[in-house]
DNA sequence: ACCTGAACACCGTTCAAGT
DNA sequence: ACCTGAACACCGTTCAAGT
């Protein structure tokens, strides 16, 4: 085939197939023939477009992030509380969506435009609602373990469903470990909104301490 | 040579070896030849001792979890608080020891035996202090999440030591974010101690709730 | 039982060749 | 510029053969 006239490929087509190929067969399907195969085109060709499989991922990782809505933080900031609070929500729906990629967004904001991003409007947020900016630092930090720790260590998914890998004698309080894996969205979603509240408490209380010395 | 009167291997020599592997060269260094190749065996060998290159990561995770100190949970019970402190900051110096493997832990407790009595007793604890059973499920997964989320969402880790990656006139507030490449872990500690104070105080407040109640 | 080399079906990536 | 097939240096794993 050689050239075509009109471009087989372009960086969004491939990065659409990839997201699509990581969500339904995970990310150790993915392989630079597979996926090139999954387009048409023969493995080489996306070297065109990007320089390592790496980068494709980054990219799908990327446009992960890209979907969170972070309009909450325009207001100016007066209730950071409320804007963390849907913020998280809002963050840990699109992680929910794309479970697969998790662990590749969890490498760092990097050199991912919508990480950085991110990164940058919560603390811009936080300095906006008068914490120093050490502590907006650290802010955006714990939120961004907690959030990518619920979707990378789901409690839920981490259990096998076979009940004689569990045995009662061993794990005297997990007899019914084999019950998580079924009820296991149940126990991540209450598990992360007990934790957000407890967190978004816990700060409040900071800040609250910050205003009195202040 | 086939088979040596004494074996060469063992299962222990090959997590350790695989252990050290990961700490030096990394997770993805790892492969069945090159860890054979630091046992002085030939690649093959290995499946005499494991079923699959996973299961060696898995029992290199776990030896790893083994190492958490959970003595703090003894006591019966009385200082849930304390006894979180304490233990949460054994398991994040664990990962910090070996932060290359902590991607396999973050899988989940799985089959591995040190992952689920961990579990287990942090589970037992929390109902011996008085937290109803869904209660305590959820502590002990947002403990979970934060602690894990800390060592594989490492913010510092995620920045790239490049100034040129972070144009101010798009990232108005990371202006020196390359300056977090090297403060690295002060950023990481001090957002640990934040956020895992907050988490116990906001628990405390649910606490002080729930005693209330009853 | 426990090691070996050969072999299978894959990888990511490079590169000269084609238009 | 953008695609191709061939090729390189790897993979994880299986298996018959050796003791």
């Amino acid at each position: 085939m050689a050239r075509p006239r009109k471009p087989l490929l372009s960086r969004d087509r491939i990065v659409e197939a990839a997201g699509a190929l990581v969500d339904t067969e995970g990310l150790e399907a993915v392989s630079t023939r597979r996926l090139a195969a999954a387009l048409g085109v023969s493995g080489p060709s996306l070297y065109n477009h990007f320089r390592t499989k790496d980068e494709i991922l980054d990219a799908v990782a990327d446009a992960v992030s890209a979907r969170v809505d972070l309009s909450m933080f325009d207001g100016g900031g007066t209730d950071w509380r409320g804007a963390l609070h849907a913020w998280a929500h809002s963050y840990r729906d699109a992680l929910a969506d794309h479970p697969n990629i998790v662990p590749v967004l969890a490498r760092g904001p990097g050199r991912r435009p919508a990480g950085l991003r991110l990164a940058d409007v919560v603390f811009g947020a936080m300095t906006a609602a008068g914490w120093p900016p050490a502590q907006a630092t650290r802010i955006g930090a714990l939120m961004r373990y907690f959030i990518l720790g619920s979707a990378v260590a789901s409690f839920a998914r981490g259990f096998v469903d076979d009940r004689t890998a569990y045995d009662p004698a061993d794990y005297p309080h997990l007899g019914q470990a084999h019950l998580l894996a079924e009820r296991g969205r149940e126990v991540d979603e209450g598990a992360f909104e007990t934790g957000l509240t407890a967190l978004l408490d816990g700060l409040g209380l900071q800040y609250e301490a910050l205003k009195e010395t202040a």
